[in-house]
DNA sequence: GCCCGATTGTGATAGAATTAACAGTATTTT
DNA sequence: AAAATACTGTTAATTCTATCACAATCGGGC
């Protein structure tokens, strides 16, 4: 059973507000309480949870512990996935120390450049390899996903390399889309459209 | 006429493989050639171009230069908009740094912070404000987009601020999604659910 | 000048995602 | 205990998005 995107992403969102309730202590929650911290409708939370098949203690909302344990064993992988920040810019920089301390079943476990003056440093916790060893590194630590943050002119490059370690997803933060196989997972982002789309609807809704 | 999202953010991917090809010194494009590079294909280029009204010389390909154009047309505002950064942790510094110097019709005016250490600091040759000042320098500085960088705890009460100083775009880097009015675009990228997201896929496709 | 091959533009179609509608059930009220 | 209430689970309808299929067009080869 393969859950579409959209309803992959929705699940992991609903998790992190659940994990939120936990924490302030509620320990039921209602569709439509989900539905209004995420920006949709009760129906369409209703229907995610269903396709993970979990069922609610009718009326009186779904039981928030066992419901982040339902989607957990949908969303992770037994052990947790390694991950690996190819490039130490800013961004790489940024999205390390960001990820590192977020309860999360992936780890960030390695950080990759060419630049020899952040090869061996360490960046909250997470030791910079170089990027000639990311084959190597990749066997040696299991990584399986890594987080591209690259300068667009060593993208195509370094994503082939990626590739070549035997890396099944990545997250693209450069700003050229990528050639991948048919057997990588590929998700690209790109600030520059989100930004231009943003301000596609800014002006639509000013004129 | 009101583009769909997804069109929108393709149209703004198209644009900038299109400034690429320009500084190749290619001239013409052909849908199949614009479909490889964005993952998708050619019928759906030819779509989206249609729905902005863009003919080509027929099997010539399309001109790139007035492709650019019309894609700008649609897309840009007149003048550009004023987009601010709020909050200068790691992400927000990156985010800046990252923009400058991008050519773009968006320009990063302002950033902001309720650090005392941060303000008046110049990142990237963008200052960073009091976040008390929000509602001022935007109408000062003509802001229309906020990027928001700011510490999870904080994010609702900041989002607040934001939505009275009047600013109509936001796109928000927080891990909690944000309440908006209904005249407030808000585009919410979470890192972490991308993250999960791949490793579902990735986790199927290993199994 | 005419045909062939390549490419676009688009109506029709299929497919995916969302929303509506409603039956079913537990809880509270009377 | 029957009725009203407030939810969920699910089928059906709808709407939105992407793909198919093909007519129309143009340039180059003969």
């Amino acid at each position: 059973m393969t859950l579409p995107e959209r309803t992959v992403e929705r699940l992991s969102e609903y998790r992190r507000s659940l994990l939120q309730c936990l924490e302030e202590g509620k320990t039921h929650i209602y569709s439509h309480e989900l539905a209004e911290l995420h920006h949709n409708t009760a129906v369409q939370v209703r229907r995610d949870i269903m396709f993970i098949g979990y069922t609610s203690m009718q009326r009186k909302g779904y039981d928030v512990r066992e419901l982040i344990g339902v989607i957990g064993g949908i969303l992770d992988s037994e052990k947790g996935l390694n991950v690996a920040v190819i490039g130490i810019g800013n961004l790489g920089r940024a999205i390390t120390t960001y990820f590192v301390g977020k309860r999360s079943r992936l780890n960030i476990i390695a950080t990759f450049d060419v630049d020899h003056n952040k090869i061996d440093r360490v960046i909250s916790g997470v030791k910079c390899y170089p990027l000639s060893r990311l084959k190597e590194m990749t066997d040696s630590l299991g990584i399986s996903i890594a987080i591209m943050t690259v300068p667009a002119d060593s993208a195509a490059e370094v994503s082939q390399q990626v590739q070549e370690a035997g890396i099944k997803g990545i997250m693209n933060f450069t700003t050229v889309p990528l050639k991948m196989g048919q057997d990588v997972y590929l998700d690209e982002y790109d600030m520059i459209t989100s930004l231009e789309k943003i301000a596609y609807f800014v002006k639509l809704g000013l004129s």
